[in-house]
RNA sequence: GUCCCCAUCGUCUAGUGGUCUAGGAUACCGCCCUUUCACGGCGGCGACACGGGUUCGAAUCCCGUUGGGGACGCCA
């Protein structure tokens, strides 16, 4: 089974979403299960419906999965397990206080030395720990670092080792008896059968402490990963969630869709021989080995160009769009000059509004009263001819003002496509210009 | 600061010692199409970060420098 672990803490950004795309692919490459994780650990953290707007976007994104699950509801699993490591002394409670840790940690960083813990717990007595949890001194549990150096070998970046230094003695369950992520993080990976882990490259350094505890709990059936490299901002600079285009909702509202975004995610740091494709045909050639393993720079105008690509295959837009069928002709007009689906809504909104250009104020005037008290032609050459003849307009003065009078813009598309799709309603159109 | 990872056109990449005068896509520019704007067609600009090795031969292997990124929480 292959997991997606997105906590409910925040907007849901395109680097989650990579990582669920990629979860699913492989998932349905290996005919293996997709688990989706809620890392609600920290009470404090957790946004109420966030979970339900995560799954909404898996949704909407064609991501499906066999079954989600809340590591909350782990918590006594989880407490049970820091309970056997304590009683096999792979643990141990810890009574230092915040202000200890941050001397410990000032100190440090004093030295030009990483911050470790001091191990200072480490060997208090039983009898001693009894004494001051009796007292009721609060406590954390903490997990003895290995003896030896921890090995894995990431399916992406390669061969990997750790010391124990590097590992060292941290938290696994927290004052309020909680867990912290890796501990829920490596026990739900180990209960559910995980085979694989594809998560961001920010977890690689988790990855030894996870491995750990499995290893302390006796766990010895191995569990595959793979870290990403994360995308960068077009100043290649860490995405930050604040950033707009960062955010799938704010893409989506954008006029991005669906499937142009997930083709993008799927496509930045790979190469394919195709470069438009669904999710569904990426599940053929998907190949997690060749991901690049440098960082990647989004690139919007990229997006921009297979967002186009995409509308391109909606079948009916105006039904896509929640429009009036009759608007059809028009709407695939507008989508094949436009590069969002914001884009299209704007130009065919605008043609309803009262134009406000005063260039051509005047010839649009005698064109609308021309248009108006005669039937229209069924060819757009005859329709036109007229206008000629009756209004002795030519040239920019005729068409850019027969355009405005159409579709409230000066420039846009040919006028006898425009013509051919708007004859059905071009005098109600006309009335109100 | 310490540890780890990475490095080819502006951007995403192909490339695994000779086939590289470095290929594709996108962006940009030009031409064609077009009484406008786009689409489309054709063409152009444009990169092996730097310095040392190894080798008959290096974008490709090794070392260093520089630059970028990640991690260092009772966050995930």
């Amino acid at each position: 089974m292959l997991r997606f672990a997105p906590s409910p803490t925040g907007d849901m950004h395109i680097g989650n979403l990579r990582v669920a795309i990629f979860n699913y692919l492989v998932a349905r490459q290996k005919g293996e299960k997709l688990l989706i994780r809620i890392e609600d650990t920290d009470k404090e953290r957790n946004i109420e419906g966030k979970d339900r707007e995560i799954l909404d976007i898996l949704n909407l994104f064609g991501i499906k999965y066999d079954k989600v699950v809340y590591q909350s509801s782990n918590f006594h699993i989880h407490q049970q397990m820091a309970k056997q490591l304590l009683e096999k002394e792979k643990s141990f409670v810890c009574f230092c206080d915040e202000e200890e840790l941050n001397f410990q940690r000032e100190k440090a960083k004093k030295e030009k030395r990483p911050y470790r813990y001091s191990g200072k717990c480490e060997n208090i007595t039983k009898e001693e720990a009894q004494k001051l949890i009796k007292e009721k001194k609060p406590f954390v549990v903490r997990i003895k670092k290995p003896s030896e150096n921890i090995k894995f070998n990431d399916e992406i970046k390669g061969e990997f080792e750790f010391s124990p230094f590097e590992v060292d003695s941290f938290v696994i369950l927290r004052a309020d008896y909680t867990p912290t992520y890796n501990f829920a993080c490596a026990i739900d990976d180990m209960i559910y059968d995980i085979s694989l882990v594809i998560r961001g490259e920010d977890h690689l350094s988790n990855t030894p402490k996870q491995i750990h505890i499995r290893n302390s709990l006796g766990y010895d059936k191995e569990i595959k990963y793979a870290h990403l490299p994360i995308i960068l901002n077009e100043e290649g600079k860490k995405l930050s969630k604040r950033e707009n285009h960062a955010s799938v909702r704010w893409l989506l509202e954008e006029g991005f869709l669906p499937q142009a975004i997930a083709n993008y995610l799927i496509l930045l740091g790979n190469s394919f021989e195709k470069e438009v494709f669904t999710l569904e045909e990426a599940v053929k050639f998907f190949d997690l080995k060749k991901i690049s393993k440098a960082p990647a720079k989004f690139d919007m105008e990229k997006l921009k160009f297979l967002n186009k690509e995409h509308m391109k295959k909606i079948e009916n837009i105006s039904e896509y769009l929640g429009y009036h069928p009759r608007y059809e002709e028009l709407l695939k007009i507008f989508r094949d000059e436009s590069s969002t689906l914001k884009e299209i809504k704007e130009k065919f909104d605008k043609v309803f509004e009262k134009s406000d250009d005063k260039e051509y104020e005047q010839e649009r005037e005698i064109l609308k009263k021309e248009i108006l008290e005669h039937p229209l032609e069924e060819e757009y050459d005859d329709f036109k001819k007229r206008l000629m003849k009756n209004t002795s307009l030519k040239g920019k003065k005729l068409f850019m003002s027969l355009r405005e009078l159409l579709i409230n813009q000066k420039h846009g598309a040919e006028i006898k496509d425009l013509y051919k799709a708007m004859k059905p309603y071009l005098k109600e159109i006309i009335t109100k210009r």
